[in-house]
RNA sequence: GCGCAUGUGGCGUAAUUGGUAGCCGCGCCAGACUUAGGAUCUGGUGUCGUGAGACGUGGGGGUUCGAGUCCCUCCAUGCGCACCA
């Protein structure tokens, strides 16, 4: 029949017409209001994309066509972020050099992604390995290494401005970032020689090389950010990742701390997300109180949140690697604080995030209490960590979990500050308690004791109000070759950038991988690129999150080769409205983003310090698996059913030779040669297979591929149904077999337009009904409210709801139809543009405008209301809307149900809300 | 352990503001058309009960004329952080 719904012929024929008529350009000029939206752009990984992957693509996609009917000029672009390890790896295990594979997986996805019928305007993508891109990563790089934070503005300046306060003032009133110890003043610097000079300047550059304890990662053979460690395993591989002291390039993120905090009052992120990014930064407020060492001209600097607290310290705790632990240790401790040192070096990492064992020694040495002169002993343990602070803490027993844990453990006397509140069972962080043997605080609240203390201190000179940060500068050099070259060449121990006439750098091709000497990277072997200028070349290649923290500007001016985004461009698109991707990049990605945004704003290239306005978290899409129960030492089969008869084994089973629940069994015998020769102990001829939601992955062999779904249903189908599924923020197994209730209502459209068992076209010109315009608009106006708030799977079912009464009343009017063609434009693109030039449209349905609603059909005269009793639905009632509460009470009164129940009696109260229902209390 | 979410039919879900709980779809049941059905169409489908009706949004309690929605408490699941001083 030709008048049927061939979604194949048609979405064929409409991807390949608006190709070639590049309805998905966007023009950088327009009248119109501008919106962007963006997806987070994808590593294309070797495994393609699964179902679950698109979805937030759709749900964008949708977003875009539907702010394009509305008359938006609409940027919905869409690239690759192509470098990264597993290229690397791929290439390592299988000699295909990353170019070649990440080429070929790009095709792939690019092929996948167009039978979804995505609106990208593909003449912007990028990809972060081209070197035409690239360019710009290290063009922003070296902005980073010519920029320093200045903490009185509070924005990143030029180097040049550093240098000239150098010269007329020191460092006095600029404290260095890298070294706080650091301090000098003009006439110092006048004196230093250029390396000296350099190596300060380097401790304040945003973009800084420097020696630090890094995330190793020996089987990656590669450092690691914070980010990209997991309980002290690699995310990526879950290979092991020790801490190691490496020459490293990093990003000055923690100067920008605040205003990343701050930042987030700005934007619409969800709350979880905020949260996230908040606790990561780890603000603190406290102070860096100095305790003197008995006996010693050393003091010992300590960071506590809890200065009120400062008359219940009982012991004091270094960190393992703390410089004083070699200065204070006594003789008498000093095999025992060796012996501890040895264990704490035995352990990995991993060894302590997973098992926390109380341990710790006593080195002997006492502090002073500055305040009531008690002497304190300082321990070493590893539960303070070195990073952070000072390394150094004040134990307050009384007041602290740990430090009272601690206390038990080596049976140190605890000191009770809180009086009551202090059960000596259990430590009480109370800051409402009232202090006890305090000396000068004694009867204060503590709370209010804090600010009381650290005036004293700072009065005394032994302490310092101090903010504290958990975030660390962010690692941003890689001992690996698929990333962006350095346009950094060392001379005499300097990093001297390249000029930007001199990128892109381009990444040298390798025909062999192998890491260099000296856990360097690849580069590294290739000499005669290495050498360079009188100098060497940095042979270290930036992370995966180099190219992904700007490329949403990029796609506002793609082919600019003057600059990575003209300002006027940036100015045009300015901030991304919608940002749609998952919740694993909160703390990597979208901050980094967000940090080189506030820096090129700083330096004055662009106009907006927030990449994100919005940004939309997509939920995962679980697989369902399907088992199997195999007969232990058997080839034989049994289903679901009647498994507990047997002692079997489990087993995974492709879910697409699955239907429903049923296997086929034929398809069984083939899926692994295993099985060739396998029986079945079936329930009426049917073995029926077990399930499990878990994680959609090639080795559960539950992945669904979007091909195969849109090959047996098309795209239009597919699109609908990932949004039908739920809430898109939301996690939602993915069930192939409801797909078939959207692929219905499709049909049914199409059944208005035409007739495909008769093979014609049903439409007509005849006027619609009063009912057909109110079916219609209630569909238009719910769909519209439902997409611009982001919920999809309610706009559908609006959709289904809309079509099945317009097909109750017959509907087959042009007038009705061309509505209903340009509503669906966004959901269903294909059968819509069919659709529209069914109708003898010119042109295509994109550019159509969204129908108008015309209220006069929707306003209603009287409702169907419910009558309850008692709080209890009884009855429903006809009223018009305008009714008065006398003339409800008459007309509810006379009612016959209402009559019986009410039994006689006379209601104590009728309460009628308009326009939703009325309530008769007994 | 701390923080944040989320708990509604057999399943995915809906109920935008405290106002008819279960829309839409899957599945299931019955029927129609059919040589056939894993096609299409029509009707039914929260639970208990023959029925009138009763019960029902994780459990318990509360506020209210009225609670899936607000408050308290407990439980379960998911996610994030986890010696951060």
């Amino acid at each position: 029949m030709f008048m049927e719904y061939n979604f194949r012929s048609i979405e064929q024929k409409w991807q390949k017409a608006w190709s070639e008529q590049g309805v998905y350009k966007v023009s950088n000029q327009s009248a119109k209001p501008k919106f962007y939206v963006l997806d987070m752009f994808p590593y294309p990984s070797g495994a393609g994309l699964h179902v679950g992957h698109p979805l937030g693509y759709i749900a964008s996609d949708i977003f875009s066509r539907h702010k394009r009917l509305k008359g938006f000029n609409v940027l919905h672009p869409m690239g690759y972020d192509s470098f990264g390890l597993p290229a690397e790896q791929y290439a390592i295990e299988h000699g295909i050099p990353p170019a070649v594979s990440t080429a070929n997986n790009i095709n792939n996805f690019r092929a996948q992604l167009d039978r979804i019928g995505f609106c990208y305007d593909w003449s912007r993508e990028v990809q972060t390995s081209d070197a035409s891109y690239y360019k710009w990563t290290q063009w922003i790089f070296l902005q980073l290494f010519d920029s320093w934070f200045n903490r009185r503005s509070q924005r990143a300046e030029r180097i040049s401005t550093l240098i000239s306060l150098f010269e007329t003032e020191g460092n006095t009133a600029h404290e260095c970032p890298g070294n706080r110890n650091l301090r000098f003043g003009a006439s110092d610097w006048k004196g230093f020689s250029e390396r000296e000079k350099q190596d300060i300047i380097m401790h304040y550059r945003l973009a800084y090389c420097g020696y630090g304890e890094v995330n190793w990662c020996e089987a990656l053979g590669t450092v690691l950010a914070n980010d990209e460690v997991i309980n002290g395993v690699s995310e990526r591989g879950g290979f092991p990742v020790v801490r190691k002291k490496l020459r490293q390039w990093y990003l000055r993120i923690t100067e920008y701390a605040d205003r990343l905090i701050a930042g987030l009052e700005t934007v619409e992120f969800s709350d979880s997300m905020k949260e996230m990014q908040t606790n990561w930064i780890g603000k603190s407020y406290g102070a860096e109180i100095d305790f003197k060492i008995d006996g010693a001209e050393r003091f010992l600097k300590v960071y506590t949140t809890r200065p009120d607290t400062i008359f219940g310290v009982d012991f004091m705790v270094i960190a393992p690697e703390h410089e004083l632990v070699a200065k204070i240790t006594s003789a008498g401790q000093q095999k025992a604080v060796d012996e501890y040192l040895a264990y704490v070096n035995s352990r990995s990492e991993r060894e302590r995030m997973a098992e926390k064992k109380i341990t710790g020694v006593f080195t002997g040495a006492y502090c002073v209490n500055p305040f009531d002169g008690k002497k304190i002993p300082v321990w070493i343990s590893e539960y303070v960590l070195a990073g952070y602070g000072t390394g150094a803490i004040m134990a307050v027993p009384c007041g602290d979990e740990r430090d009272y844990k601690f206390a038990k453990h080596f049976d140190i006397s605890i000191t009770n500050i809180i009086g009551d509140a202090f059960n000596g069972e259990d430590a009480n962080p109370t800051k409402d308690a009232i202090l006890e043997n305090s000396g000068f605080l004694n009867g204060m609240v503590m709370r209010d004791a804090t600010d009381v203390v650290l005036k004293k201190l700072e009065q005394e000179g032994i302490g310092t109000r101090r903010v504290n940060y958990k975030m660390r500068d962010a690692a941003f050099s890689r001992q690996r070759y698929w990333g962006e070259p350095f346009p950094i060449v060392w001379k005499d121990g300097i990093a001297v950038p390249l000029p930007e006439s001199e990128l892109p750098l381009t990444l040298p091709h390798l025909d062999e991988l192998k890491p260099g000497p000296e856990a360097e990277g690849p580069l590294a072997n290739l000499d005669e690129w290495k050498h360079y200028d009188g100098g060497i070349r940095e042979v270290n290649t930036m992370p995966g999150y180099a190219g992904s923290s700007w490329y949403f500007l990029r796609y506002m001016d793609p082919g600019n080769d003057a600059a990575f985004c003209s300002r006027e461009a940036s100015d045009y698109w300015n901030q991304v409205d919608l940002y749609i991707g998952g919740t694993e990049h909160a703390v990597g990605h979208l901050l980094y983003s967000r940090m080189w945004t506030k820096a090129l704003y700083d330096l004055g290239y662009v106009g907006f310090d927030e990449p994100f306005k919005r940004l939309v978290n997509q939920g995962k899409i679980g697989g369902d698996s399907r088992l199997v129960y195999r007969i232990r030492g058997t080839h034989e089969f049994v289903s679901a059913g009647l498994k507990h008869q047997y002692e079997t084994d489990e087993l995974h089973v492709d879910v697409n030779i699955v239907n429903g629940f049923e296997l086929d069994m034929n398809a069984f015998k083939k899926f692994k040669p295993d099985y060739a020769e396998a029986t079945f102990i079936t329930e009426d001829g049917k073995y029926i297979c077990g399930s499990r939601l878990e994680k959609m992955s090639k080795r559960y062999f539950n992945v669904v591929n979007p091909d195969d779904v849109v090959e047996r249903y098309g795209a239009d189908t597919f699109r609908m149904y990932e949004m039908f599924l739920g809430p898109v923020e939301q996690d939602k197994p993915w069930d192939t077999k409801g797909i078939e209730g959207v692929h219905r209502f499709l049909k049914k459209v199409w059944r208005l337009f035409a007739d495909e068992e008769k093979g014609k076209i049903l439409v007509n010109d005849h006027e619609p009904t009063e009912a057909q315009w109110k079916a219609l608009y209630k569909m238009v106006r719910k769909v519209d409210e439902d997409t611009e708030r982001f919920s999809f799977n309610t706009a559908v079912s609006a959709f289904m709801i809309g079509v099945n009464e317009l097909l109750d009343l017959k509907t087959h009017q042009r007038k009705i139809l061309e509505k209903l063609a340009v509503s669906l434009a966004a959901f269903a693109p294909h059968i819509a543009e069919e659709l529209w030039h069914l109708l003898g449209k010119e042109g295509t349905v994109l550019n159509a405008q969204w129908p108008a609603v015309e209220e006069k059909y929707l306003v209603e005269t009287a409702k169907m209301y419910p009558v309850a009793i008692n709080g209890k639905t009884r009855t429903e009632m006809s009223i018009a809307l305008d009714a008065t509460q006398e003339q409800v009470e008459g007309m509810v009164l006379q009612d016959e149900v209402v009559k019986k129940w009410l039994e006689g009696k006379q209601p104590k109260k009728i309460i009628y809300v308009k326009n939703k229902m009325i309530n008769l209390v007994v």
